[in-house]
DNA sequence: GTCTATAATGGGATAGAC
DNA sequence: GTCTATCCCATTATAGAC
């Protein structure tokens, strides 16, 4: 792997663990395994390093719910494979999702990094709506009603899950968290 | 006002708006108009300051549930009451609830801290329960059944609601956020 | 209880050799 | 592209005078 690539990849797992500003240069070159002044080879400021991370993760993010959408035809698997994206991104409880690991220390992040940050959610909440509407359609969705409304309910009911999970250090509390939403969802198709 | 309460006042808001790691006793000191060093006289280490801050905190906060208990009668109003705490708590998009604003940074907490703030998310999930329990036997939340896991989607919704409002510096993605879960709730009681 | 002074550490960043 | 060496600054924390 190359070494811009190999610095990205530590720099997503350590902000994910501990947010922008709870890691430093000095933490990517031990893991990386070169010294601190060569990463600015690569990123002359920190801020281009949060810029490229965020737009990589939001780009890999959007790709996934791309093929979740291919891979997937009912409303309700399509948001059974959402909540499993967060689900898995939260590894055991020592990872967060990039974007809700940036939120909480918004005032640190560069002016860039943020309009990403904003555009991530209004692309989340597209998405959302787009699948929960053919859910209010189709009824796939128990107690459906307002497809936007419950679009904006379920990114911060991810995003949130995340957090308190976060907190403890374990998955459980988001698994419990999600659960009544799971619940509202129609037994996956089975073809 | 004693220096103490200052210290604490000016402590709590600035981890509200940057967390943790992003203040300093540098910003309490100009905040509160004594030096840097004359802090140590009441919080010898951070760590102390951050115990104290959220003890007090955590404190206020279900002082505020067990007063909901007394001025509201229906579940409904207690949630409705629930929600407006959050909704408060978040200013104009500039400040979180102090657990939240925690939740993110939890590698930088001492670990004292660390326990209240799951003591905190314990105690919320029980209040939750208790009330949501009621508003199952009473019929007044649509679409419940299961009080616990509603309990905890609900923390995890409130929590996520704040998040996403602070990464946009405006109150209007929590009001998006919780409105499907507003909508749920029985009219206000009139009396 | 508040101050000045200072230590000790770690952060982001740059210059210039190789 | 990577290194050593260095700078400047902010941070937490302590010692000791007033």
């Amino acid at each position: 792997m190359n070494t811009r690539t190999a610095l990205l990849n530590s720099a997503e797992s350590a902000a994910r663990q501990r947010g922008y500003d709870g890691f430093s240069y000095a933490d990517l070159a031990q893991e990386v395994g070169i010294r601190k002044a060569s990463i600015h080879h690569y990123f002359p400021k920190k801020a281009d390093l949060a810029l490229e991370l965020l737009e990589r993760y939001a780009a890999g993010f959007m790709d996934d719910l791309a093929e979740i959408d291919t891979a997937n035809s009912s409303a309700a698997d399509k948001l059974r494979a959402y909540h499993t994206l967060y689900r898995d991104a939260l590894v055991d409880g020592t990872q967060l999702c990039l974007c809700v690991a940036f939120s909480a220390g918004r005032d640190s992040l560069p002016e860039p990094v943020l309009r990403v940050l904003n555009q991530f959610h209004a692309d989340s909440i597209t998405w959302l709506t787009r699948v929960l509407s053919i859910a209010t359609d189709d009824g796939s969705v128990a107690g459906l009603t307002d497809a936007e409304a419950e679009a904006h309910a379920t990114l911060a009911l991810m995003e949130g899950a995340q957090l308190v999970a976060r907190a403890a250090d374990s998955a459980a509390p988001f698994d419990r968290a999600t659960a009544a939403f799971i619940a509202r969802l129609s037994a996956p198709s089975t073809h």
